[in-house]
DNA sequence: GCAAAAGTGTTCCCGCTACACCCATGC
DNA sequence: GCATGGGTGTAGCGGGAACACTTTTGC
């Protein structure tokens, strides 16, 4: 941190500092049931305030990049990989979210294809965690997490956001899967299927997945927006 | 400005500074047609740069306030009003949002009620402008006031904003009239009432707006929050 | 054939829209 | 009385929830 040392009076003088950070949210299979659920990528603070806690990826804002693009190298840089959704979430500004000096946080939040996520970089001080099992975090990160996660839950209603969890080619049941483990409740597959196939976005690719138990099902395509500070006037 | 006789490589090495500003709206009457019609405030910028253009109210933040006080504050201080709703909007973070130096703004938007907002300050530097008629602003103010007033039909649609731009008391026809402002077009008014009455925040007051032309309507009172800082968890 | 997932059809219910209609007041 | 907005009733449409049913695969 940049005034970790400060005193009273210095830290009455410095301008409170801003960084950013992000709630990058991937499907990985449950180690349990292996069905899918939300995981998401933290590191581990290795130094003070919260030394050795895990918390979000993040940083200062440098002043040739955009609030975006900072976000945007937070994830590369933690995880190796690139968004394939990025959002503003809010901008957290108490007065004590870390002692000793006052940080304002802009804080993003990503959904990444699960094709990379298996393949990201993860090491001592990086890991990742199932989202609904997340120790105490540093700072106010777990309220950040919660949020974060009540915003993918309430965009997810909109629809065309959980397109941007799967890969390129997927199943309507794998729509359906991404939606029960966000929304952590099992939905009808008949209703399911006919509210998709009303969306435009959604096209029937003609393939099968082959090599499943049972009947194979058909793939499809999301034709929307690629999805970087997307939907419907969500961002200025 | 901070920086404002910045040179390059002053800019360069200074972070990027932060500001709170607020989008202010009220319900007045339209000099035309008399019907109840959005307004909001602007101050007059009396120095470069965009010197004489109108600008959103706003300000640095300092140490000891919340992003949310400081907004509070910028509103108190423009129009000597409190407001009746405060939400934070966006954080604006463009490279070249402001010349000559790189600013984030944290912006905030609010309602306030139509019998304060009748006398609140106006000057020769703050004055008070149809959200439909501004003209050029300052920076890019004109896209946040545009995004504002997205959100605000937005949140809108969802219920419990409307009430905040009105007084203690008012009758249905009222909150169809900031319905119909807001949202550009008639509603039908005995589905609308319907669906108010359907709402259990709606209190029936028992009292009757008498003075009128015509049958004397009934009087409601809105029992939900507040309304700083609300609604269903929109913020954390 | 059997199990299980893919995919279709059908019914019911509820909320919203449109619009006809009655009520109470000022003039 | 008449005009006008306040307020109620009601029929129809459409989308979602529930669930029975058919299809296609692996074993």
């Amino acid at each position: 941190m940049y005034y970790s040392s400060a005193n009273v009076s210095e830290r009455q003088a410095a301008p409170p500092s801003l960084a950013i950070s992000t709630v990058i949210f991937a499907l990985r299979p449950s180690a349990t049931s292996g069905r899918p659920t939300l995981w998401l990528p933290l590191v581990r603070r290795i130094r003070e305030p919260f030394k050795g806690l895990w918390a979000l990826p993040g940083g200062p804002l440098s002043h040739h990049e955009s609030l975006q693009d900072a976000a945007s190298r937070n994830l590369r840089e933690t995880t190796g990989l690139s968004p394939s959704y990025l959002e503003q979430l809010y901008a957290f500004g108490g007065l004590h979210r870390s002692p000793a000096q006052r940080v304002v946080s802009i804080v993003y939040w990503a959904l990444v294809q699960p094709t990379e996520a298996a393949l990201a970089d993860e090491s001592e001080n990086v890991r990742w965690f199932r989202a609904d099992r997340l120790g105490d975090l540093a700072f106010d990160h777990n309220a950040i997490v919660d949020y974060a996660l009540w915003r993918l839950r309430n965009k997810l209603a909109y629809g065309s956001i959980a397109y941007h969890l799967l890969g390129e080619y997927f199943t309507l049941a794998q729509v359906r899967e991404v939606y029960e483990a966000v929304l952590d409740r099992q939905l009808d597959p008949a209703n399911f299927r006919r509210q998709l196939k009303s969306t435009p976005e959604i096209e029937d690719t003609g393939e099968y997945l082959q090599g499943g138990k049972h009947r194979p099902p058909r793939l499809y395509r999301y034709t929307g927006r690629p999805g970087l500070d997307p939907d419907n006037r969500s961002t200025p």
